[in-house]
Formats: C-alpha cells, structure tokens, sequence
DNA sequence: CCTCCCTCAGAACGGCTGTTCTAACCACAG
DNA sequence: CTGTGGTTAGAACAGCCGTTCTGAGGGAGG
C-alpha cells in the first residue's frame, strides 16, 4: 500500500466530490467526476476511487449510483459537528440554581473541542468567583462529574445533612484532612467547611464563556 | 393546487429519505422508496414526489439519479444552525498579530447568538486585559468593524505614521479630544496615546471564551 | 348510472451508471 | 534492451433508474 500522498489529480478528486455534495446535496457519478477533473475514461475515474478508498478517504458502495462518502476531514457533513449545550438555569454561591423551564432554555452550539456531549451550562449570578476571572453574567459550561480534583472549580450540591441545605454553589474545591473546603474567589467571601458526606459535586467547570 | 396536509404515505416519504441521507450520505433511488414505504410502482413514488416536490417540500433534478433534495424543515443539513469562527493568530499588547496558516487554524463552532458570520477569534497572550477578566489564552471573538464606541474593547492596529509601527493590539478605546486613548486593563501598564489618523480600528471583541 | 378527478399498479423504454476488459504509455530497475 | 509496476484511455456490458404510458379502482357530484 502506497502510503505516499496524494496525487494531483486524486486530490482534485476528493475536492471536487465536497464541493459537488455542497452545492447539490448529493454525491457526483464517477463521469460527473471525469468530466470535472479532466479525465476522459470511466475506468481511470474508477482506479482513482479504488485507491482513494483504500487510503481511507472515501467509502464506496458497490453497484449504487452516486454511492460514495467521503470520510474524516474530506467529510463536510461532519465539518459541522457541534456539541448542543443547553442553559439550564442560573447558579449564584450558596444559592438553589435557578432553574429554567425547558421550553425557555437557551441552546448554545460549541465545538466538540470546547464542550463535549452531555454537558450543561449555568450563567452565573454575583461576583463571588470573580478572582477566577469569572464574572456576574458569564455562562458557565459544566461536565457532570460526580467527583474533582483538589482545585477545580465545580457546580456542589449541599445536602440536607449540611448546614446549608439543599443548595447549589459554584466554587473551588480543596479537600482537606476530614472536611472539604469550597473557596469563592473572592476575598471579602469566606470559605464554606462541609463534610464530604453531605457534599455532592454535580460537575466541573470547563469553559467560561462571556458575551460583551 | 390543494394545500391539504400530506397524506399519510406522503409523510412517511419525506421522513425516509431524510433518514436514507442520515445513513447513507446520499438520497434514496425511486425504487429505494418505493420498497421502503411498501409501494410496488416506481410509477407512484414517481406521482408522489411530484406532488410533495410542488408542495415544496423537497427539490427534483430530472433525469438525475437519486436527484432528490430535502428542503426548509426536512434538510437535516441545516439542523441547528451556527457560526463557524476561525481562530486566525495570537494577540498579544503592542505587537503584531502572530498569524496562523490558514490550515492549521482552530475553528470554533458558536451559537449565531454568540457570534455572527463573518467574527473572526484571536487567542490572548499575555495579561495586558486581566483586570477586564480576560486572561493569558482566552479566546476573544472580534466583529469586524472599523469603528468602535467610547469604553468598547478593540483590536487596533496602530499604522506606520504612529510610533508604534505596524502593530496590533487588544485595548479599550477612548477618545479624547484630538487624541485616541488605548487602555491596557492592567494596573502595571500604561495607556497608549495615538492620533486617531494613525489608527485602525479592526474589530470589536464582542465575546470572551476560556477553556479549563 | 355516468363522468371527472385523484390515487394507484404494472410494464416498458431509453438513458444513465458502475464495472470490467484490453491496450497503451511511461518511469525505472535489471 | 527487457520486464515490471503504476497510471491512463477507450470501448463495451449489464444492470440501475427516472420517466412515461396504459389501465384500473374509488369517491364526489351531477
């Protein structure tokens, strides 16, 4: 197997094939690809299809008209791959979070690269985080995790056994010896003190997005 | 023409073949949706596709294999629609703009709500910004315009004429009397005081994103 | 009952389309 | 020179596919 790049002409190919696929919404006939690249022969079209599959950078399907994808980067359907991030209410420290009725949420669409499935996102309500560069107003997104490292920020649930109960925060977390320690970033906030007992991490922080 | 809802048969069409071009990456033959919705005649499918292409719900190309296309609501291309944002450079306070090859560039995808077509991103180098709580390596998304408000956080480009050659850089801008006034977010830097003739605007950063 | 219109079935036609076969060309190593 | 492997061209084949034609049910209105 020829693991060299390209050739010119098979390049032309893959490229023709995605802008075919954009313009019509389905895929090229291998004359429609002879006619586009400069190729006379239907059987040389074919050749090139053989070894572009056999690369990896298109599938076929034997006997079907129009039966090719393309795969991977050549692949514009997925060149829109995005991860849907719903706003599911407003969190502020030691407060419940506001939950927002599903039909009012608002969606944010991020890049798999920024939020992955499965993630949620809180705007943040008061300055209590501000030192951590994170700010009234701001939308935070948040992997649902049931556990943390010492220093992350998370979304905690503390629960009825607590003092505090049955409240939301977002704040940094240190475990210390037999207590856990949620920091605000802020320093005219004191830190909370809770057992891990009556402490649930609902998930961590991991993008900041603000909108100015 | 009867606008009447589709008939039973006819819905059941349009969902196969947004179903076929999910699975497949290409549309169904005649036949292909003949066999799926339990039609013997090519002949129907024929009258039916007619009849759904003049009601608008998808588009024809005669004569063309597979030449089907799904519009308005049944395009599950143009599900969730967004904004694809390249990440073009790094800025950083008082020097050029660290371009990136064009195909090594980040792409972020974002909600249009976040970012409209046509933003470009910059990635953030340094803490010339960080008491405007933007740190070392966010991403600040720019709209593009050549001009900007009092107080409004820019990308500038400060021209030849000025003493600060042929660079670009993240400040807020205020205009003073026959002065423009670039204003580093750090206590430890100072403003930069420009003539408004040696200044270009380039965008305005209209959102901040961090990534943990 | 008859007629008209909508819907449907089956068959057939002609062009499109993927595949295959043969042959040629070229660079390169023996 | 000769042989070999990679690439290209042209032609032909068989099957796929959109289209069209004929005809038939079936309900609405006369």
């Amino acid at each position: 197997m020829s693991s060299t790049r390209l050739s010119d002409r098979q390049r032309r190919i893959v490229e023709f094939i995605g802008d075919f696929l954009d313009e019509h919404g389905y895929p090229p006939t291998v004359r429609d690809i002879g006619r586009a690249v400069g190729i006379s022969s239907t059987s040389v079209v074919d050749y090139n299809l053989k070894r572009l599959e056999r690369e990896g950078y298109l599938k076929r399907v034997r006997d079907v008209s129009r039966g090719i994808e393309l795969v991977g980067d050549g692949d514009r359907r997925s060149r829109g791959a995005f991860t849907e991030v719903p706003v599911i209410g407003r969190i502020a420290a030691g407060e419940p979070i506001e939950a927002v009725e599903e039909r009012d949420r608002d969606r944010l669409l991020l890049s798999p690269s920024l939020a992955e499935e499965g993630c949620f996102a809180l705007r943040v309500k008061g300055k209590s985080m501000i030192e951590d560069l994170i700010d009234d107003g701001d939308v935070v997104v948040v992997r649902p995790q049931s556990t943390a490292d010492n220093g992350d920020i998370v979304v905690a649930l503390l629960t009825e056994a607590s003092d505090e109960p049955g409240r939301a925060t977002l704040k940094r977390l240190y475990r210390e010896r037999d207590r856990v320690r949620l920091q605000p970033a802020n320093s005219a906030l004191n830190p909370i003190f809770v057992d891990p007992a009556s402490l649930r991490v609902q998930g961590k922080v991991v993008a900041v997005i603000r909108q100015m």
